[in-house]
DNA sequence: ATCTATGCAAAGACTTTGCATATCC
DNA sequence: GGATATGCAAAGTCTTTGCATAGAT
């Protein structure tokens, strides 16, 4: 994966050790199938590096996604989803029902500034969320 | 407060009953300076009525959101913010130095279902939230 | 009188931290 | 060899739950 040249220059440059368990939380989090949770992520990790302590997972985790390497989103469940961060702005539509998370590359931010909201609203925005709740095509299909 | 009345009715309504504690609760939420963690909720009634007890907050904001009574935000910060729900549909702009939540009206969501945008990507939206992190005037008056 | 609510205490879920040892460069 | 990372254990934060007692209608 040519990503992972990247993510081990982007760790050495940081001055961060590529470890095995290092490798192993960025593998799991390549497959690309979905944001983890903390707790998803030490299941797989588990099956090809037993013994991994969650510490390390969570301080890991931390450094990753201070790196610009890893993304955490916070889905109103009580816990931090964490994924690859992909290089493209984008937003999440979540499924009340399967709880699967999918990016969508809508996203509403841009008309707002073009409309000079912000101005109007004396504040200056950095960061933005936007995650629609609903029933994905699946689920509906099961009824 | 007319609105007393009103979230009186809607308790008895559930079959909930009235106690002091419920009443400090709403009062606590009822200054609207803004959304209350259940820590905030705690110190603020405490004043009015020691003895109460943190379960006691925590399972009467569980009735309150279940009534449509309080709001539940999920703000990225570990914890809940709660607030009495108001009657219109808003967002949130929220300062990464202060920490304030204001409630804005703008949302960007009409305008994507006007667009179709929902159909393409063949998903029922139920929900949506929508939130601007930065900084807010007051803080940037500061610097 | 009856049913619901509370306080207390305990536990549960998720996450963080201190420290000695192990690992990477 | 020297600095960073790990595992372990413990604790910290936020929230939930069980149960006997107190309180509302």
């Amino acid at each position: 994966m040519s990503d992972r040249i990247n993510v081990e220059e982007i760790l050495k440059n940081g001055g961060y050790k590529l470890t095995k368990q290092r490798k192993v939380i960025i593998e799991a989090l390549s497959d690309n199938s979905g944001p983890y949770t903390a707790n998803e992520i030490f299941s797989i990790v588990s099956d090809k590096y037993s013994g991994i302590n969650f510490s390390t997972i969570y301080r890991n985790l931390e450094i990753l996604v201070k790196l610009g390497i890893v993304e955490k989103l916070n889905i109103s469940d009580g816990c931090c989803h964490f994924k690859l961060a992909g290089s493209k702005h984008h937003h999440h539509i979540i499924c009340n029902k399967c709880g699967n998370i999918t990016e969508i590359d809508i996203c509403p931010f841009g008309d707002l500034v073009s409309k000079n909201k912000f101005e109007e609203l004396d504040f200056e925005p950095i960061e933005h969320r936007f995650e629609i709740y609903g029933i994905c095509s699946k689920c509906r299909s099961k009824e």
